[in-house]
DNA sequence: ATCGTTGCAAACTCTTTGCAGGATT
DNA sequence: AATCCTGCAAAGAGTTTGCAACGAT
């Protein structure tokens, strides 16, 4: 037997106050940077409850992961379009990169099918170099 | 004090089979694949030896480290020439791809400085197709 | 006989989950 | 008031480490 109707989420401080972190950065964010950019709005949020929101926006495709080699995810607001990400080696700061540049078809090995690809810059963004 | 001398590594069964499963693979493993190919031939080995291994192997340059978006990395024997990687979706495998077809520069936001790139291609392996 | 190496179990990090109290509708 | 959400603490996955026994030299 179905349930009724499906659960109504609510607005809370916490939501809120992750959404805002996420317009303002513009920039891809790891559950600790959420953490940080929220707990002065917000005092006492649980990284638990940080992680779980995520999830949620996620559910709602208000979100999208972003997974960067060999470190914890970030999370980016959804919809954009096709797209790379820079990371300063510096700081670990995660910026997205405007479109698509790669154009090459990649040779793969024989009977091989490729799907989709994946890119990533690695260098010092303009705050580490000044 | 300076100690006298450095540690003197010892050949075991262990590492030797390790050795092999890296040869016998020829593309990057992850510590659980190691795992599974040595336990052929050495009956017990352990997970942890499997790690201590295969950072001791890093230090000895004899492997590096690939690290895929998302996933515990991989493993491959060093020293080859600059090339990228291409996951299975459907069996997991990582297969290691011939050069770097990568040309275009990249535009990144005034005041980036670019140092390396990575690049992974997605897709379909030729034992999962057929 | 040394002393590097191994297996086991405990510790650690990152992320998820159970639960009881607190907040939103 | 109903029930969604939160914080805390415990539980999971992947990786590292302490320790006593093992084994290569």
């Amino acid at each position: 037997m179905a349930k009724t109707h499906t659960a109504q989420p609510r607005n809370t401080k916490q939501k809120d106050a992750m959404r805002s972190a996420f317009h303002l950065a513009n920039r891809p964010l790891s559950p600790e940077e959420v953490l940080e950019a929220v707990r002065e709005e917000v005092f006492g949020i649980s990284l638990a409850t940080v992680y779980r929101n995520i999830n949620a926006f996620m559910e709602d495709e208000w979100l999208t992961t972003v997974e960067i080699p060999g470190q914890p995810a970030r999370y980016e607001v959804a919809g954009k379009e096709h797209h790379h990400h820079f990371q300063c080696t510096a700081c670990g700061k995660l910026y997205e990169l405007e479109g698509c540049t790669f154009h090459g078809k990649t040779k793969l090995p024989r009977g091989f099918l490729a799907t989709s690809h994946e890119y990533f810059v690695y260098g010092v963004c303009a705050d580490c170099r000044s």
